[in-house]
DNA sequence: CTCAGTTATCGTCAGACCGACGATATAAGT
DNA sequence: ACTTATATCGTCGGTCTGACGATAACTGAG
């Protein structure tokens, strides 16, 4: 009747407009040498969200605070871990486009991946991996968490690039520009503006205050479940 | 770095147009006589779900299988139980309208209570509560959720009358209905139908094949956020 | 400077969907 | 037969969306 409690972090960015998340190389037994999500042991005085935040930076030598951190979801399976019994607490992070973490980390090797396509995970965190994608696919449907991944000020081009990233599909710029522009809260105009790039200068942007967008930004339609 | 683990249980169910949760009185410290979620220890080998399917048959003498249980999230606040270190994984149950638990409950008592107007609750566990009846509301919206309420066999005024209580609001019977009937999946008629009831009989329906309605059935525009 | 290329932003239009609500169908009770 | 209650079908106008044309404002090549 006594645990091991953990938390396990995925943290997901978006790269060369790619969804991408954090695996650090494991230097010791068990799954020697694969790949895992980063992640330690609850301190005995410590909540489990201030345990997330700790590993956040701690294991990953990152500058970049998340914008956005939240509860994943829990796995205990009895023989996920072979060394003992292991509950580990998921969390899932939302970056902006962050460099190649490399020194003052903990874990031997830390590397942002594309998440289609990865190589073999240690433990259970393919499927945590694939929980946590999934979560972020569909809250960026009913909330304003795109935002998250895009620096503070931002267009609305890279906002669009972000949805096209994470649900890995092609959007029209100009309908995404009616509803992002449109639905209330979702951004806030800065007045300022880009240049340099090609093309014709665009607006800059902040995140809006809205929690939840209304009426939410939908993908296709699912596969038909008939 | 050692932990106990608990699953608590979020049993949500509709009773006379009311969305009413099961909770227990405690019969010892801390928090004795205080209603409290029904849970319990994970045992040893046992994994997480099998633990919450366990007591939730176990602590609860209910005949009714719960139609849906899904892990809701994981408290483990340092101080949020006195005793010792526990980290609770709270699990949200819908049921089917179900009769009183009375006898064979190992608890002292538990009772169905409508989610408005409840008494104080012991540990964190109005905060779960809360947060399970927010999951549930929100899931209305883009799942077939609401047909786990519902016996095997239901009309589509039963379905309504389900998010009416969830959501606490009036729906149009006829707009609900077109959108019932018309969602693809979400329900299947039997081809049979009611008798002896007021009114005209109506249909009965199954639960459809649908895991996602698409397009999602919203609520009211939620608190004008601005 | 002029022009082609590129991206941002605004409009238009038809179809899907939704909320409000009228109309009709089919039962029970008197 | 008539009232009451509920189920089910239609209609209509407004809103939102997807497809896509048009224009604006910049960069870089010549």
């Amino acid at each position: 009747m006594s645990f091991a409690v953990t938390v396990d972090l995925v943290m997901l960015t978006v790269r060369a407009d790619a969804l991408c998340v954090l695996l650090v190389r494991r230097a010791i037994p068990p799954f020697e040498g694969s790949y895992a999500l980063p992640g330690g042991f609850v301190l005995d005085t410590e909540d489990l969200t201030d345990a997330a935040i700790r590993e956040l930076s701690e294991e990953t030598g990152l500058q970049q605070p998340a914008t956005h951190l939240e509860q994943l979801a829990t796995y205990g399976s009895p023989g996920r871990d072979p060394r003992a019994r292991v509950v580990t607490v998921a969390y899932l992070a939302l970056l902006p486009e962050a460099p190649d973490p490399t020194a003052g980390s903990d874990a031997a090797e830390a590397a942002w991946l594309p998440v289609e396509s990865l190589p073999p995970l240690a433990f259970d965190h393919a499927a945590i991996l694939r929980d946590g994608v999934e979560r972020a696919r569909a809250k960026l449907e009913y909330s304003p968490l795109a935002a998250a991944f895009c620096p503070p000020e931002f267009t609305i081009a890279e906002l669009r690039q972000v949805y096209e990233a994470v649900w890995n599909a092609k959007l029209d710029p100009r309908n995404f520009h009616r509803k992002a522009t449109s639905t209330p809260g979702f951004v806030v105009p800065t007045g300022h503006s880009t240049a340099g790039d090609r093309g014709r200068p665009a607006q800059l942007f902040t995140r809006g205050p809205a929690t939840v967008l209304y009426p939410p930004l939908l993908r296709a339609s699912p596969p038909t479940s008939s």
